[in-house]
RNA sequence: UGGGGCGUGGCCAAGCGGUAAGGCGCGGGACUUUGGCUCCCGUAUUCGGAGGUUCGAAUCCUCCCGCCCCAA
């Protein structure tokens, strides 16, 4: 079978790549290139640099498969960093990889897969699809190796699009993958795990907002009582559940729990005040493509590496879902992915209001 | 210049003769394909200033400087 393999130069796409050869299917690999590169890698973080596209070029030497660059920087912009923008000069915080997962890997390099007369696109995720004999539908299914677990990026998939997905990695863990690579001597073997979001150059958010148009307007911050406690230059500074950078000194440590952009008004209250058991979620899609019954028990997280926790959902309409978690949760975000599961399988996902 | 209180790191604040707790903030690190959280490490040779007593003072004494409250 033929089937392109996105390729950002890490570790694990790599594996993926190489494992799939290995199986036999021909492989294709494909590199998106998201950014200017003329301004010089330094600019950017650590996922798709310059010197990542010659790192996944180099695997794919080293496999014997071909490989492109497919020029993504407009598209790109115009989903993942506009949205970022936007959504936190809203006052809210976004999740960008979600956006660069569906919008640009499994939407636009799918297209681009058929293109290259492919049916199928992989990467590198620690996730699994499987297909339900009875009903036909595809299932999204978590990463085998828990620790690692990515199903929580890909919650927009849509039927169709897992219908085309392949996760090579989905039942193998991250030192097994490590393992793999060094077996096959690829350069990337030993390179460190990504993090933090990958265009924004050295981690400062509120830069690269800046840099993005995004004003910086001065507000007030006010504690739970209402009352006035300092200043700020700007709510995109700011994100719900956020200690650090405050600038505020009291007895005990205090959080931003809620930011109104309207107003320009930023709220910090002591960590309990963070505490919610109910959230709305908006643009929901639920994997199996209609919304399950009022009542239906999931496990929910919040965000990346949040502890799944019990709950009860209440669809509200086709894409809407209020949810009733056990206990409280803290710092639920608004902006942030509301992911819910049933064991290891996702049953849905949406954007939290 | 009648009475009282107070001045300890950026902020708050322990200490009351034995050689500077802690919290907030800040810096660094760990964790992490989002932000945030969390965890770890670091952060005053010095206690408004100048003298004095003492083996030894932020802690006792004297004077000075600066705040605050009450009364006039």
């Amino acid at each position: 079978m033929r089937i392109v393999v996105a390729m950002s130069g890490g570790v694990d796409s790599s594996v993926a790549a190489a494992l799939l050869a290995q199986q036999g299917h021909e492989v294709i690999g494909l590199s998106m290139q998201l950014y200017d590169q003329s301004e010089g890698q330094t600019a950017f973080g650590s996922c798709c640099t310059l010197d990542d596209l010659h790192d996944a070029r180099r695997v794919a030497a080293r496999l014997g498969i071909p490989h492109y660059i497919v020029n993504f920087e407009e598209k790109f912009h115009e989903t993942v960093v506009s949205d970022f923008v936007r959504e936190y000069a809203a006052g809210r915080t976004p999740i960008p990889c979600v956006h660069c997962n569906g919008d640009l890997k499994f939407a636009t390099l799918v297209e681009r897969a058929a293109g290259f007369g492919a049916d199928l696109v992989a990467t590198g995720h620690y996730a699994r699809v499987s297909r339900d004999e009875a009903s036909g539908r595809f299932r999204l299914l978590r990463g085998r190796d828990a620790a690692k677990d990515q199903s929580y990026f890909l919650f927009t998939l849509t039927q169709a699009q897992l219908a085309h997905a392949v996760f090579p990695l989905g039942d193998l863990d991250k030192p097994a993958v490590r393992e793999q690579a060094r077996a096959l001597d690829l350069a990337v073997a030993d390179k460190p795990d990504s993090h933090e979001i990958c265009f924004v150059a050295d981690g400062d958010h509120a830069g690269f907002l800046e840099a993005h148009g995004v004003r910086r307007r001065a507000g007030e911050i006010r504690n739970v009582a209402g009352e006035v406690v300092g200043q700020h230059t700007g709510v995109h500074r700011f994100t719900v559940g956020q200690r650090k950078g405050l600038g505020l000194s009291s007895p005990i440590p205090l959080y931003v729990v809620g930011i109104d952009a309207a107003d320009g008004a930023v709220t910090v209250g002591p960590r309990d005040a963070l505490d919610r058991r109910e959230l709305t979620a908006g643009r929901v899609n639920w994997i199996a493509g209609a919304p399950p019954a009022a009542g239906t028990r999931v496990a929910a997280q919040i965000r990346h590496r949040h502890t799944e926790a019990a709950a009860t959902i209440d669809p509200l309409g086709a894409d809407r879902v209020r949810l009733l978690f056990d206990e409280p949760q803290s710092a639920i975000a608004p902006g942030q992915a509301l992911v819910m599961y049933q064991g290891d399988e996702v049953i849905g996902g949406g954007w939290i209001d």
